[in-house]
RNA sequence: GGGCGGUUAGCUCAGUUGGUUAGAGCGCCUGCCUUACAAGCAGGAAGUCGGGGGUUCGAGUCCCUCACUGCCCA
């Protein structure tokens, strides 16, 4: 590639191209290790699944970016840098995408049978399934590709089976008939987790049940009156004196006519409705619990697509909704239904599908959750797993602390269905890695396996293992276990990091370290690290969804504005545990960034061409930091070498802390703002490469040039990859010293001190503004140069100021710097604390804004100086407070003095102008 | 109902264990096509840090309280 770059900026131009180029030459691969024992400093990350049905969204974009980021960080930096991508098959939503696609063929999964259904969704699969990776392949998302995972791989498979077995055999897993709930849409049970509560204007109503011997009744409340076809029981708060005298006595249950009890239980409280509560216990989960405290019978009248059934009479065959309204005009015919009143209360809905879940009695497969869910507590109390931000860690235990057991039978037919055979003999249950031939209880043959699937999230809590082989043995594992960080978004902290955290415990702590030795808990856990990001708003800080039609495309943007750009609007966004309001401007903004590298390399590469007519080449073979200014290399040459420096160490301390925000402003300020705002400015005065100019000098600016140029390019890469591989590209014409920036070193912070060069550079940049500021007010004719007159007390002060007198002049339009031996009493003076100055400009000053200006200044130093000398005269404060600020605070009210005295005399000039 | 967070410039956000002059991007105003870049350059204006109280020599930062607001769990 030549050094020759389009004008403008164009990332659609470059960005796809280098996409494929990493993903073709296989640059992120990380092979086996072969001895896993002496290894080099290993960074390894698995990426949260994204849902094989998934199309790319801002949250994801948040997530990879940033582990894009860090992953290239810790690659360049010589770690073994492993970030494996993979899908998850998502049960419900998968199984959901295809039944919708039968349905528009006018099938059901049910008339394909469950083989011929499984078959579709594989090529369903096949066919769209990798969509998202795909789109991640466009982020430039520096993941081994070799070592993509479906979780519904053989492999994988095989481990999923293996960890349910053996839960199954540690009495882990068990089975029974509990209320779960279910989805009648999906037809399935789902976890707690994904049932989404929502808040609604319901209503209460209360119903009134006749005593079975005629003598009174009792008015219950609840706000699901279908239901009380099932009920079984009345129970009342034992210490409800309004009550007390029906304990035991007997209802007729109105429209069933069956004769149920009532009963005194805790779970009613008094203050609550009525205080009488009616008991279904087959469609709620607490009357469950008190049907099981009083030994009641559950009576279920609804069927799986939550429709009445038989047991409810006349009623059976409609919907919940309609044997709803049904019964309430019964029920008002009979004179039984007292009071409709409003009622807030909160729904269940699923997940995926957003049907009202009804709570269920059916049989379920659970995992038996404490002695995991402690462990569990254990790795993050002792620090083996660290969260950021930390805060989330309360949210974890809070959470683990009050866990139920984990139904994770699905009744779907996509995914990895349960390894227990049913024997149809002695109706016994054989678990088994293998298809048994015989049952294990009866010895017969006449076993059919369960035609439950499991949970996903069981296989995806799996995977932080099983990806590297478990339960083998394998190298992979031994290398690669446990990750190091897991990045990933609130939302999932449970769903997946929590079960992540458990299964890993669990199953880990059983394999031996590498070395043989027995694996402790530290050891054991998935990763060591947990980073929690915020959720992408859209910039109203609005949560993006589909309904609100909020939703911003990611791909889209990226169409507008190039993937860096985003890529760096996500890094300077993310600041731990804030919500990233998604702004376009912003990413304009980072376009611009881009842009602006762009032109920078163009200027650099116009130079070096310029370099080369002149017959100078410039060395590229040497790594650039070796060829870096010494001490007696030009003043702009030592700082921008220093800001570069400090920078990195900035970008080191900010990633170590997952601080992306610092990171990314602090590159953009050290990019745009010293090296391209004052290092390319002064450079330029050097690079003459003309007869009669000092050609060494011109090389020697060059060669630093390029040097902090190629330098900064390798800073900058992890936030902007495809810009940087280019320009890197091109400046060594298609022949870098890697196959890719991705590849080179990541420049290291330096011992050495660097604040010499920044404060000398620091005064001079303030000469150069204070210059430019006194054109603007004077209305200087932006081209025009004028002299300018400067004062300083210090001879060293002047000397600085001479020594660089060629970009200062350049840089404040300076025609020439005369030094004063005196201090200046011209009007219009401007005062740095070690300088004064003036421009020379025949316009008169504008006395006025002069005036308005200096007694502004004057206010807010003397206000300062009185607030500096307030606390210097407080003997507590000069007692208690560090010696540190007390001297700070000295020097700053010396600098005030200065200050004020120089704003004192330059008002003074103004009024002797003014009197003349 | 329980828990966790937020409120800083017109907008979006930083502000580490309290400590010298509260920062950035975008936007805004003014002047410039200065041949790397108008997606640019230079200069500028703009904040009683949500209200009140307290601790402290010192509070945007710690405590209490009120208001508004977001999220998680039940």
């Amino acid at each position: 590639m030549p050094r020759d770059l389009p004008k403008a900026y164009d990332p659609t131009a470059i960005e796809d191209r280098w996409a494929e180029y990493w993903v073709r030459e296989r640059l992120f691969e990380v092979p086996t290790p072969q001895d896993s024992i002496a290894l080099p400093p290993i960074f390894t990350m698995l990426l949260p699944p994204p849902n094989v049905t998934g199309r790319l969204h801002m949250g994801h974009m948040l997530n990879q970016t940033e582990m894009d980021i860090l992953t290239r960080w810790h690659r360049m930096r010589g770690e073994l840098s492993l970030w494996i991508p993979g899908t998850d098959h998502a049960g419900i939503a998968t199984q959901m995408m295809v039944e919708r696609k039968l349905a528009d063929e006018g099938k059901t999964r049910q008339q394909l049978g469950r083989e011929a259904f499984v078959e579709r969704v594989w090529q369903w699969k096949q066919e769209y399934g990798g969509a998202i990776l795909g789109q991640m392949k466009r982020l430039g998302a520096s993941v081994d590709w070799s070592r993509e995972y479906f979780t519904m791989d053989e492999r994988l498979s095989v481990a999923v089976k293996e960890a349910f077995v053996r839960l199954h055999e540690q009495g882990l897993v068990y089975r029974g008939a509990y209320i779960v709930n279910w989805c009648p849409r999906c037809q399935t049970a789902i976890s707690d987790l994904e049932v989404v509560h929502e808040e609604q204007q319901g209503k209460l109503y209360e119903i009134r049940y006749p005593l079975a011997d005629g003598s009174g009744s009792i008015t219950v409340a609840t706000t699901r009156p279908e239901t009380m076809l099932g009920d079984v029981a009345v129970v009342v708060n034992p210490t409800d004196a309004r009550y007390t005298h029906l304990h035991g006595k007997k209802l007729r249950l109105p429209l069933v006519g069956r004769e149920i009890p009532v009963l005194p239980d805790e779970w009613a409280q008094p203050e609550f409705g009525t205080g009488a509560v009616k008991v279904t216990p087959a469609h709620d989960p607490n009357d469950f619990a008190i049907a099981e405290r009083h030994k009641l019978t559950p009576i279920a009248v609804m069927d799986e697509t939550a429709h009445m059934n038989a047991e409810a009479g006349i009623y059976a065959g409609l919907d919940r909704y309609e044997a709803r309204k049904q019964i309430l005009t019964d029920l008002e015919a009979q004179g039984l239904l007292v009071e409709i009143k409003h009622h807030v209360n909160s729904i269940g809905k699923c997940d995926r599908c957003k049907t009202v879940v009804e709570p269920r009695l059916s049989t379920q497969w659970f995992i038996r959750i404490q002695p995991l869910a402690d462990k569990a507590i254990e790795a993050v109390e002792s620090g083996a797993i660290r969260f950021t931000p930390e805060q989330y860690k309360k949210t974890y235990f809070e959470w683990m602390r009050n866990i139920h057991d984990w139904c994770i039978s699905r009744q779907l037919w996509w995914g990895h269905r349960i390894p227990a055979w049913h024997c149809a003999d002695c109706r016994e249950i054989t678990v088994a890695r293998d298809t048994p031939a015989a049952c294990v209880h009866c010895g017969r043959t006449n076993l059919m396996q369960e035609t439950d699937v499991l949970d996903t999230w069981f296989s995806s809590g799996l995977l932080p293992f099983t990806v590297f082989g478990w339960p083998a043995q394998t190298p992979d594992l031994a290398a690669f276990y446990p990750t190091q960080l897991l990045v990933t978004g609130f939302d999932i902290l449970f769903f997946w990091v929590a079960r992540m955290i458990m299964l890993g415990c669990r199953f880990m702590l059983d394999v031996p370290m590498p070395d043989g030795s027995k694996r402790s808990l530290a050891d054991a856990v998935p990763f060591r690290e947990v980073y929690i990001h915020a959720l992408v708003r859209d910039a109203d800080r609005q949560k993006m969804s589909k309904t609100k039609g909020n939703v911003i495309d990611p791909i889209d943007i990226i169409h507008r504005y190039g993937t860096d750009a985003v890529r760096f609007t996500l890094a300077s966004m993310a600041s731990p545990g804030t919500d990233i309001a998604f702004s376009e401007a912003r990413t304009e903004g980072y376009r611009a960034f881009a842009n602006k590298i762009w032109n920078a390399a163009r200027f650099i590469f116009m130079q070096m061409e310029r370099a080369k007519e002149a017959g100078i080449e410039v060395d590229l073979s040497s790594r650039a930091e070796s060829i870096l200014p010494d001490g007696d290399a030009p003043l702009e040459d030592r700082w921008i070498d220093a800001c570069l420096k400090r920078c990195a160490a900035e970008v080191h301390k900010s990633l170590e802390s997952y601080r992306f925000d610092d990171a990314a402003n602090c590159i953009y300020r050290f990019f745009w703002g010293e090296f391209c705002d004052w290092y390319l400015e002064i450079v330029k005065l050097r690079l003459e490469f003309g007869k009669g100019s000092d050609r060494n000098a011109a090389v020697q600016a060059l060669s630093t040039l390029i040097a902090v140029f190629e330098a900064a390019l390798r800073l900058l890469s992890p936030f902007m990859p495809f810009l940087t591989e280019d320009i890197w590209h091109a400046l060594y014409e298609s022949r870098p010293p890697q196959l890719s920036i991705a590849l080179a070193p990541y420049p290291e912070p330096s011992s050495a001190d660097l604040q010499v060069a920044i404060s000398v550079m620091a005064m001079l940049q303030s000469v150069i503004s204070d210059i430019r500021n006194l054109r603007k007010e004077q209305n200087v004719p932006e081209r025009e140069p004028v002299p300018v007159w400067l004062y300083a007390a210090d001879d060293r002060t002047r000397q600085t100021i001479d020594r660089s007198s060629g970009f200062v002049r350049r840089l404040s339009k300076a025609s020439e710097l005369r030094f004063s031996e005196a201090p200046l009493n011209t009007p219009g003076v401007r005062q740095g604390l070690e300088y004064q100055l003036a421009i020379e400009y025949s316009q008169p000053v504008d006395a006025a804004a002069e005036r308005e200006r200096l007694t502004k200044d004057m206010v807010k130093f003397e206000k300062e100086m009185e607030s500096k000398q307030k606390q210097l005269h407080n003997d507590a404060f000069l007692a208690k407070a560090p010696v540190k600020v007390v001297d700070g605070l000295r020097a700053r009210a010396n600098e005030l003095t200065v200050l004020i005295e120089k704003t004192r005399t330059a008002l003074d000039a103004l009024d002797t102008v003014g009197s003349r």
